[in-house]
This record gives structure tokens, C-alpha cells and sequence, in this order.
DNA sequence: AGAATAGTGTCTATTAGACAATATTCC
DNA sequence: GGAATATTGTCTAATAGACACTATTCT
């Protein structure tokens, strides 16, 4: 017997948050099929490419985002049932970006929108649309047990824009004293600049950047909606 | 430009507890390359047919467990740098199997081998040794905050059997009765079933069946040797 | 002064970790 | 009874959640 061979992408979910909502990039799809619709940057993985080498150059070539510092990128999962392209048959390997607030592209085709919007309103090409809420979920979970939230904010950053991002991501207020206490009581959460900002209004908060840790133990969970036993 | 084409497979990281060690299904190898290594079971996906669909005919035409109750299968990861196997290129989309204690199959090619020795010990073929590696390492993560030890359990199982999944799965010892009183007032964790046992000695045991709930929260964090700062 | 946000402290409920004591079987 | 294991209970330390209070800026 043969050997089946296939076509193979690397689709991206880059997520930011920008204007108070969680965004992520796409690109405005102007042929068919899914003519109209909203479409996840990605490509065609080369022969002599390894996945996070197109991963990265995908980054720069269909996202617009290349060099951008303090990127977080990593493997999200594959997808590959066999009718979801419908002019051939292509498994794609999801990544998963997060960045900090940054200029728009300067090419018109891609750009941030909110993922509420993605989701819930506008018309998504292919399984994007999965491969998006399965992004989000890695987010929302990993800013649980994982310093990476920090991913989100620029290289110097008070607690409250920190405090921000979880708020954004997981759709949630938090109590910012406790939140406060939490984050700078973590080991290797947070190293502390010496310099402050007033750029929130307010007494000057003090500034930090991304510290060593990945882990955040034990974890920050996020609020549960109560369910109620009947 | 014409799309690249390539050979995709699926490879199953399948582990369970036997003889109180953490062991994975591998193949003892016969031919080049890698003639004598160890490897993964795993093979082509075929032309109309889904990831998870190839996983699971793949575990049973592989791995020689069709049907097995309990299994718990899940995508693990997808590894594709260009020479990891030097026949040709390959990406390979990893799943990870947890399944009871089962008896071996019937098949003398596979088999049960403990993965302290698959992973520093005996040579593995490909990027094998990683791929298990990254599977025991999920599995690890995944006790902490699911319910998943109960899929290495027999249907009906008591909580010391299922204390010795985690001890053995984590290789560190744990309080036999703080684990009781966690894992008993976990909510959906386990369901009692009546019965009782005592094919641990002592005293009889309850036996309990596996409940609804998925998520462990809060979390039972691995204790973590401990790291002394200077 | 008053508004706004930052940061500290306090109290209570929950949970984890260490370990004593009791319960129920088999030999 | 003695050995083995199961199960409950108790005490203490750490942590989370609610919230009062103080600190430092700007207008």
C-alpha cells in the first residue's frame, strides 16, 4: 500500500488585548470559498521547515508580526478531519500567540477585532471558528497556573494593567487588593523596576517586568460561576 | 507555487500502572532503521479518514486494545522538524492513552515496558523518547487538576487503589489519609458503589465507580521537592 | 480640598499538611 | 490477640475572599 500524503498548514490564534476587549488578528477573506468571511493567518508549511520555524515565519509573512518582543507563541493542536478545506484534504497545526497591545498592521487585509465579535457574530471560514475558542480556552486556563499573562503587557507594566488583562481574558472583575496581594507575593511573578507611573490617574503605581517564573503556584483559579445544587 | 504534500501519521503514547510502575505500549522494532529500538505504536492516516478516528484504529490495529472500557484517549501534540525520520518527511500527530491495568496483548511484537526504562535505558527510535516524554509529563500535569488518575482504575476501584495511581505516577509518596479526605470530598470525583473489598488486606475497603466530573477544584497539587534559596 | 488610584492591613472561611485515634478485617 | 489496612477526627499553617484604611498623586 501507499503512502497517503497531505497537505499540511500552521493556522495562528494571536490574541491581544486591545481597548479593554480580547482581540485577536485575522484576515478579511476576499475569494471563495468562505468569500466575506473572517479567516485565522496561516499558510503552507514548507519541505525543509520544521513547525515552529513556519509557525514564526507565518508570524511575520500573514499575521504582520515579525521581531515582535516578548511574543508568546506555542503549539495549540492539530486539526484534520478530512472535509473541513473543501478543495482538498489539509491538516492544520494550530499555534497559539499572545502579545502585547500593538500598532495595526500596516497591510489592510489583517486586523484585530474582538473575539466576542468573531465568535458570536460574524461568519467564520473554514473551522476557524473552533480553532479560536479552543485559543482562548488555552488562555483563559493558563493564566490560572502560568505566569503569562504577563505576555499581554508591554515590557514595563503596573499591577493593574496586570490586574486588566485577567479581567479581559477571563470576563471577570477582580478584587484588585487581592489580586495585588497574589501577584507580588508570587516568586518570580514580578521584578520591580524602581520607576513609577501616573499614566493610570491616581497615586503613582510602580512599574515591573516579566519575571523568571512560568509556574504560578498555587494558582490563581478563576471565579466559577456559583451552581447551585438543586 | 505548488502546495507540499507529506506523509502524516498518528503515534499513541499509551500508558497504564502495572507491577507498581508506570508503564507506555511500545513496539521492539525488527528492521531498519532503528533495527532494536523501541518505538510507538502508531501508522499512515488514511485519506478520508479524521484524526481521532485514525488514533482509534490505530490503538486497536497497533496497540492491539480494541474496545478496551475506560480508555481515555486525547491529543497530545504534533511533532514535524524535517529529519525525524531519515526515510522520508513525516509529521506525526501524537495521542495520549491512559487505560487499566490490561492483560498483555496477544500480539509478541507489542508490549508493556516500564517507562524508567524506555526513557534511560533502552534506545527509542525517531523522536520517540520525547514524544513519551512529553505524554508522561501531560499525564502528570493532568492528575493534578482532573479526575483522569481514574482511568488507569478498574471500573470499580477503592481510594488506596487509586492512591497508588498518583504515587505511582507522580514517584512520590502521599498521605493515605489527606488523600482520602480529598479525593472523597471531591464533588463528582467518585461514586460509591455499595460493595466493598478486601484484596488489599486489612480491612474492607469501599469500592467506588468513576463520577461525572472532569475538572479537580481546587486542585491537588504534587508535593514539589522542596527549593531552598541561597 | 476632593477625586482618583495605589498599596497595606485585618478578619474569616476554606484548604492543605501532619498525625492521633478508632474500625474492621484476616491470621 | 496481633498485623494490616480503612476511615474519621484534630490541630496548625497557608491561602483565598471580603473589605477598611492609609498613601500619593492630579485638578
Amino acid at each position: 500500500m501507499s503512502v497517503p500524503r497531505l497537505a499540511v498548514t500552521v493556522d495562528l490564534v494571536v490574541l491581544t488585548v486591545r481597548e479593554q476587549r480580547l482581540s485577536a488578528l485575522v484576515w478579511r477573506r476576499d475569494r471563495a470559498p468562505y468569500d466575506g468571511c473572517w479567516s485565522l493567518p496561516g499558510g503552507f508549511i514548507q519541505l525543509d521547515e520544521d513547525l515552529p520555524a513556519a509557525a514564526a515565519r507565518l508570524m511575520a509573512e500573514r499575521a504582520g508580526l515579525a521581531d515582535v518582543a516578548g511574543l508568546h507563541l506555542e503549539q495549540l493542536a492539530t486539526y484534520g478531519y478530512p472535509d473541513r478545506d473543501p478543495r482538498q484534504r489539509v491538516v492544520s497545526v494550530a499555534y497559539l500567540g499572545l502579545a502585547p497591545d500593538l500598532p495595526a498592521s500596516s497591510r489592510a487585509q489583517v486586523l484585530w477585532k474582538p473575539v466576542d465579535d468573531l465568535v458570536h457574530h460574524d461568519s467564520a471560514a473554514f473551522d476557524h471558528r473552533r480553532i479560536l475558542c479552543d485559543g482562548m480556552e488555552r488562555a483563559r486556563a493558563k493564566l490560572e497556573y502560568t505566569s503569562l499573562a504577563a505576555a499581554f503587557c508591554p515590557p514595563e507594566f503596573t499591577v493593574a494593567e496586570l490586574r486588566r488583562v485577567y479581567e479581559i481574558v477571563w470576563g471577570t472583575p477582580l478584587d484588585p487588593r487581592n489580586f495585588h496581594r497574589k501577584v507580588t507575593g508570587a516568586d518570580g511573578f514580578l521584578v520591580p523596576t524602581g520607576r513609577t507611573t501616573t499614566r493610570d490617574g491616581g497615586r503613582p503605581a510602580r512599574l515591573y517586568s516579566r519575571g523568571d517564573a512560568e509556574q504560578l503556584r498555587p494558582p490563581m483559579l478563576r471565579p466559577r460561576p456559583d451552581h447551585q445544587p438543586a
